[in-house]
DNA sequence: ATAATCTAGTTCTCTATAGAACTATATCGT
DNA sequence: ACGATATAGTTCTATAGAGAACTAGATTAT
């Protein structure tokens, strides 16, 4: 499947742009297209598969996007280093984190309650003491080994015990409810770990730990949860893409 | 300055699309815009200024793209939250990080020499013990409260102790020989302090530290600069935002 | 030989338009 | 009263082109 013979079908309902980056995506992920190499212009696409030179832009754009390309004006298109490409900073549940390091994730709920908010959440999410917010402290474990302990506390939603537990994940209850999360801020920094904790993980008192602490919104700006969550360091690192 | 009544200069040589983009981006971050208000439509736009619907596609994707505003389908064009807006993971200096944080940055070069590189460097950037990197370890202080420890290794570009010196901004050296830093990948983990580390630091052995490291790339995916860090937990923190 | 100019090729900006897809509201029929 | 249907308004997809801005190399002039 050369660069020129690619599969666009223009029956499809879906976009043909959309098609067209897709098939290049795939061309770069697979390595028939390798870092430095020169794309077609958008006038040889234009021409090759009969579409739009608009049509071939769009496409060009999100994929300069995305990361996979980028272009210089004058001299043409050409495939970027595929390091990052994918993996960007993504609010993720903690299965999905674990499932994308190949790890089997599970948990035991420790406390399912309902919680006044606690100090620091009430100045950043602007609540007050007669709120109420739904706590639960989960102890994490990859592929049973505890690697951490959640504590998450949720603004505007309630549901039993019971459900989080058929469903397994939050993201998907909050989903269900109509509840999409679109931006957070976690802070990341080392504690040593208190007597409580450092038992719960198998380690000793004053042990260092990592600790990350994230708030997380709405489109709206709507505060939805809190999370602190403690890892155990020999078992869990945090990995960042940064870009430019 | 209402939304249908910018200030577009057709004769500018600054593109109509980015006037637009600009200005609307303008009106937000100053607040006369707020989170959930309804933007006009491209119809709209495209009547008031005179410019083609597609022209005012273009602002209006570059704004979805920077996360000031979102889009639905048949329903309008509406203000996002504005928490995020701009600040994404960058790759940063150790300076404009602490300016970004209203501190004020100095730094102690305590090693300046060629080395082999580390095993980790040669397994991750393929390099072979044959190659030589430039090896900087400097104390890095905050309001002239030491907070970090950097060490940083550095491919294919040399310079002299006085330059960095001079320049102050490792960054800036590296554009001056035409190398742009174009992705990194960053761990985050948490670690107890060596006593050597721990002494700079002015803390105990064994407390909890912050270590990051770091791999970056220019464009074409060279490898550029390695950077092992560790940070003093209690006066540094990680912050990152998270998106969708 | 060197410098200036031309030329072909590229991306970027912008125009003008059309229909599809979707949403929300109003109207109509039962 | 309720459900189906129409209608207006929105974004999304796609078309067909033109000239500007820029790059790299070839050609020409000095």
């Amino acid at each position: 499947m050369s660069i020129l013979n690619l599969n666009i079908d223009r029956s499809s309902p879906v976009p043909i742009y959309y098609q067209l980056k897709q098939e290049i995506e795939n061309l770069i992920e697979t390595g028939e297209l390798s870092p430095g190499d020169t794309l077609p212009s958008e006038n040889e696409f234009s021409k090759a598969y009969s579409i739009s030179p608009m049509t071939v832009r769009q496409a060009m754009s999100e994929l300069v996007n995305d990361g996979y390309i980028h272009r210089e004006r004058g001299r043409g298109t050409f495939v970027s280093s595929r390091r990052l490409a994918h993996t960007l900073d993504r609010l993720m549940s903690f299965s999905e984190d674990m499932q994308n390091r190949d790890l089997t994730p599970s948990s035991q709920i420790l406390i399912f309650e309902e919680t006044p908010p606690p100090m620091k959440v009430m100045r950043h999410a602007n609540l007050s003491s007669s709120d109420r917010l739904l706590r639960i402290r989960r102890l994490r474990l990859a592929d049973d080994q505890p690697v951490g302990l959640h504590d998450t506390y949720l603004h505007g939603v309630t549901f039993s015990q019971e459900e989080l537990e058929t469903t397994q994940s939050l993201y998907r209850i909050l989903e269900n409810r109509g509840i999409q999360l679109a931006e957070g801020v976690k802070t990341i920094e080392a504690v040593a770990a208190e007597e409580d904790v450092a038992a719960l993980l198998g380690l000793q008192p004053g042990s260092p730990l990592l600790q990350t602490t994230q708030f997380s919104w709405d489109h709206m700006g709507n505060f939805v949860e809190f999370v602190i969550a403690h890892y155990h360091s020999d078992l869990y690192q945090y990995t960042i893409q940064l870009r430019r």
